[in-house]
DNA sequence: CAGTGGTCTAGACCACAGG
DNA sequence: CTGTGGTCTAGACCACTGC
């Protein structure tokens, strides 16, 4: 990484605005930028803090400021007296970040899954818009139902472009797919937002998942972006929330 | 506030078990200690670093980090120029850290409520384990609709000790109850957690709600805590999710 | 202008992991 | 023992607010 142009501490002016932009940030975006483009693989660890502050001309307590920002946004992990690492998609790191449905007692549990199917096709209207897709863009989507404590209780649809997966198709699906994602294809999913509803179930789901069609499910529709921002998965997954439910923390 | 007691960033020992204790961990504790017993009101400003970190003997840095701690937290406020603030609990930061319901096109209003019900009574055996309260405990139940956008869409059901809220019942109930907790009982709400299930609607709800028995409803069932960690408030609310969704950003 | 929080530095020392 | 991150300090200067 080339050292912080200066003038670090200064103004950056756009267009007749003046915005202070502090220098952690800056080193901030830089080290955003090489994890963005991969310089470093998941699980690797990164230089140490004095070794940044040398390279870019910075005290070590701006670059401390920096990766403190990125260690909040579970990018990176720090281990003190080993050194700070790219996070990994590890099944617990998943657990923790990306999954939220818990059964009574409290406990998170990794759900088993069984693909149903796997196929390619042009994106829908609705998959373009969700996903910022061009045109005649294609997608891979995936049906899958989910089991948690034996007992299959989600419903999912996957949809991902296909442009960002190629091969996806043919290969073995693992039950951790961000992991698969990071590995094969070195795209790290950095963030999700979801949209909760409450739904009858149709027809499809309902037998599935082997209750009643109208049984009411819980729908969360999630997407995932990768660390730049782009956006990587749409998944829709129909929750029967008898055993289990969704937790939130507000704070 | 005395000076923190030196060895300061030293060891504690509990039972033969050495903890390291950080001096800002102190100090922050020092400080939200002073913000539950109320020592500053909604609102107040706080002194100044410079002047906290004179009176507890430690540099203006320790001081900031422990502050910083408490912001995150979003107990206190910082704003440049200005001060540091105890935070308010008016309708801006509710929507922000307590309300999830948002409508298709992204935007968060305050619901509009129009009470139906307020009593006291014995706590159900349900109500004490969820409120943490002693065998012949009496809380205060509220019942009340709520509507967005005019349209009425969750049915809400309240349970509050009694102990913490002497004559509540008689009170007219504002919209954002959180603010009367925190001005007229010097209550802080800090953080709450949801647990998120797919029900379906009973008569009672469907009537208030407008729809058929049997609906689809999101079932938000919400324990909310004070600064201290008492637990306040037990809420459950069946919310119609057709025009609004729960957004839940996982970061 | 004075006072507040925000940034940045340089350096000392501590806690922790691993060879 | 060495190297890592974690804590703490002291001081300088900047950005923002309101008088």
């Amino acid at each position: 990484m080339p050292p912080i142009t200066r003038p670090n501490r200064s103004a950056r002016r756009d267009a007749a605005e003046i915005v202070f932009f502090p220098l952690y940030r800056q080193v901030r975006e830089g080290l955003l930028r090489r994890l963005a483009e991969g310089a470093w693989p998941a699980g690797a660890m990164l230089p140490s803090e004095q070794v940044l502050a040398a390279e870019l001309g910075v005290s070590q307590g701006t670059v401390r400021k920096a990766l403190d920002a990125l260690v909040a946004e579970n990018l990176l992990v720090r281990r003190q007296g080993r050194g700070t690492f790219v996070a990994l998609h590890d099944e617990s790191r998943i657990l923790f970040q990306f999954f939220r449905l818990v059964s009574e007692t409290g406990e998170r549990q990794f759900p088993e899954s069984r693909v149903l199917r796997v196929g390619a096709g042009r994106a829908s209207a609705e998959e373009r818009a969700r996903l910022a897709l061009a045109a005649r863009a294609r997608v891979v989507r995936i049906r899958r139902v989910r089991a948690l404590a034996g007992r299959p209780c989600i419903a999912e649809s996957i949809v991902l472009p296909a442009s960002l997966f190629p091969g996806l198709i043919e290969r073995p699906l693992p039950n951790n797919l961000y992991g698969l994602f990071a590995e094969k294809y070195g795209i790290g999913i950095a963030r999700a937002s979801e949209r909760l509803r409450a739904v009858a179930l149709g027809a499809s789901d309902a037998t599935l998942l082997g209750v009643a069609q109208g049984t009411p499910a819980l729908a969360i529709d999630r997407l995932a972006l990768a660390i730049d921002g782009r956006r990587v998965e749409w998944r829709v997954s129909h929750c029967l929330t008898t055993h289990v439910h969704y937790a939130s923390d507000l704070t």
